[in-house]
DNA sequence: AGATCGACCAAAAAACCAATATAGTCGAAA
DNA sequence: TTTCGACTATATTGGTTTTTTGGTCGATCT
């Protein structure tokens, strides 16, 4: 059955890679621990780098998925910011290889992870701006570029996050995220 | 005249840092710039590093002398926020050292590189803070929590100047920076 | 015929070692 | 007291050897 070998060769090596990072796994143990041979690996895939994109591909659908469906359940625009935003940060950092594709420096010089990376960024300011642009129609926000404030946006989030310093303060996450998204909806909501 | 060589050290150091960086400058290169022995610069500094130290502090406050001065013409909150923004922007990355020192990966395990990114992390929130702590006080600006708001703005800023991946469209710095602070003044500005 | 395997190979990475370079020291000289 | 540069311990570098790895491919199996 090809596809269950497709598949297990995938699961297993989301583990490996998950646990040692894309690197340090080998195909050989990727092969063994599928119990099969190596050369059946390549069989399946062009690559060790095309088992990774996989893997990470599996990742980010994951998470589209989990953040459809949040959105799923909420109904004003700024509910659905919010659900984005919170959902995103509750669950990309257990998506451990997909993370590290996002953030790990010695993993920028791989061409199809520099593509993930820019597809991932895009795929968020887009998301975002959609929100926008449903609240834009609704009559409840009032914003001259929706472009540029979901950038605004995403950005900020992402700056929440990036240790900037190793030891700094740590920023209250959750608590941040509420005022910055308060501040955030005075400053783009249609005035009374 | 020993308050000379200690500056001529430090010009001369800060020139070599600024053109190959801290590593691949060394003490002998520097004795021999200055025209004095190696073991003289020892005299006048503990370390290779102190003398780093010294010139990131020279270049840190070049830029806060510069930041102060375009403050100081300015009268409304709204203008000094705008003004620091730019004037940050604008000489930052001509401070090649104090530049490096906040962002080269390589440096990050020097406990004194990582102490000035915190320095001067908390300073940038700190200025921004009193920006919107005097516009509260004028009335102008209303603010539940000028920490995290100055957190917020000084991030999203940061934000802006990170290549979040490597082939990215290039935020349009110019652009973006305009339009962020108009939507944040909006989300600030008392409500008539 | 297609799927599977593992021996094999070229290239990359790691380990090893001698040579060189560097930060810092220190005694002699000014 | 200040200055210098020879010296030292340690780190770095460059070259060589060994090992590992991604990928290939012919033999074998189904």
């Amino acid at each position: 059955m090809e596809i269950d070998k497709r598949i297990t060769i995938l699961n297993v090596s989301q583990a490996l890679f998950s646990r040692f990072g894309f690197v340090k796994t080998t195909v050989d143990e990727i092969a063994k621990l599928a119990r099969i041979g190596k050369g059946t690996v390549y069989h399946y895939f062009k690559s060790k780098e095309q088992v990774f994109a996989e893997v990470i591909k599996r990742e980010s659908n994951t998470l589209q998925e989990k953040i459809q469906k949040a959105l799923r359940g909420k109904q004003t625009p700024q509910d659905k910011l919010t659900a984005f935003v919170k959902t995103r940060s509750r669950h990309l950092k257990d998506l451990t290889n997909y993370y590290s594709a996002l953030t790990d420096d010695y993993l920028e010089h791989y061409a199809f992870v520099e593509e993930t990376r820019q597809k991932y960024l895009e795929r968020e300011i887009q998301t975002v701006k959609d929100i926008l642009e449903e609240g834009v129609e609704k009559g409840v926000f009032d914003i001259e570029d929706t472009k540029i404030t979901a950038q605004a946006i995403v950005l900020l989030f992402k700056a929440l996050e990036y240790p900037w310093s190793v030891k700094k303060d740590k920023f209250d996450i959750e608590l941040s995220t509420n005022k910055f998204l308060n501040i955030l909806f005075k400053g783009i909501e249609k005035r009374k």
